[in-house]
DNA sequence: CATTCATTGTTCATAGGTATACAATATAGG
DNA sequence: CCTATATTGTATACCTATGAACAATGAATG
């Protein structure tokens, strides 16, 4: 079903460019909002699955200070304050000092985290191959391709050079 | 650029399914973020000009009632009260009695709010046909399938009925 | 060493978003 | 008519996110 259709709006689209982003945006928002009914389940939000995740696969030994999570989430580091703050606030992770430098908060799970993270994990892993399984490899790959392209496009073509 | 290079991430991404809908999420964030850089130039936030922009071509006499508001950006109606209120402050929209049914608000442009929209649309159009500008034609056709099927998978599955 | 510049985390104000509960109003059926 | 049932907009509590400003600390350089 065209994304006009889907969103009831009476008129078509004016241009295909714009169609193309508004499926981007309209798609991610659903799938988030599709996840954040999901983590629910766990008491976790989407948010604060995304750090655990991080925590458990994208980091040497654990832990990570918040700048990084912040640039690994795409998002202010203003914003990890919160976050944390919450999770440590639910047990999720805890915070400590860095021994190496005084500025930094380093942030790790606590076992409840992993808990939760476990049980979360394996409903997500469940669910996300369920909603890509329409979806072949191959329409996968060129799906990530073309993505891929359009931030290579954003990222050479930053709108403080061209507007 | 891989997604695992662009969020600086150590590991790889564990498995295809998870990378493919995290390229569609982050995708969207970025360029929710560019559009929001964009539209901060014309005192318009990116929700302010998502409900500008239906107003103008996608209602039948220039107003909506904030539930229709709500169904075709996919939000919560108790979000639509406070964006509403907000552009009304700003005399960017006004709201009046619908004559039919006393529940109602009818939302309408004001002059104010059509001129801004106007100079923000002119920017948003060029800026858009910029950043999609990288895909042919037929690789906008192929991204925007791509995205209608595995929202056409979510319908199908909902996480009611199976997690 | 001292100075400058960069980075880290926090706070604040503001905006967008959800879910829930509620009063007012419509609508459908007996 | 009356009584369920649904819908509309709102209020509230909460979470996520930005940008700006700030103190503390670190790093680089004269």
């Amino acid at each position: 079903m065209p994304l006009k259709d889907e969103l009831g709006f009476p008129n078509p689209i004016a241009t295909r460019a714009h169609e193309t982003l508004l499926n981007v945006v309209v798609t991610a928002a659903i799938l988030g909002k599709e996840a954040e009914k999901l983590f629910q389940g766990h008491g976790l939000t989407g948010a604060q699955f995304d750090i655990l995740m991080l925590l458990e696969h994208q980091t040497a030994d654990g832990s990570a200070d918040q700048s990084t999570l912040g640039r690994m989430l795409v998002v202010n580091r203003s914003n990890v304050t919160g976050l944390v703050d919450r999770m440590e606030r639910d047990g999720l992770v805890k915070r400590s000092a860095d021994p190496g430098d005084r500025r930094v908060n380093r942030v790790r799970m606590t076992p409840k985290g992993a808990g939760i993270l476990k049980k979360a994990e394996q409903a997500y892993v469940v669910r996300t191959h369920d909603v890509v399984s329409s979806l072949s490899a191959a329409d996968q790959e060129s799906l990530c391709r073309l993505l891929e392209k359009v931030r290579a496009t954003l990222r050479r073509k930053p709108l403080s050079k061209k507007g």
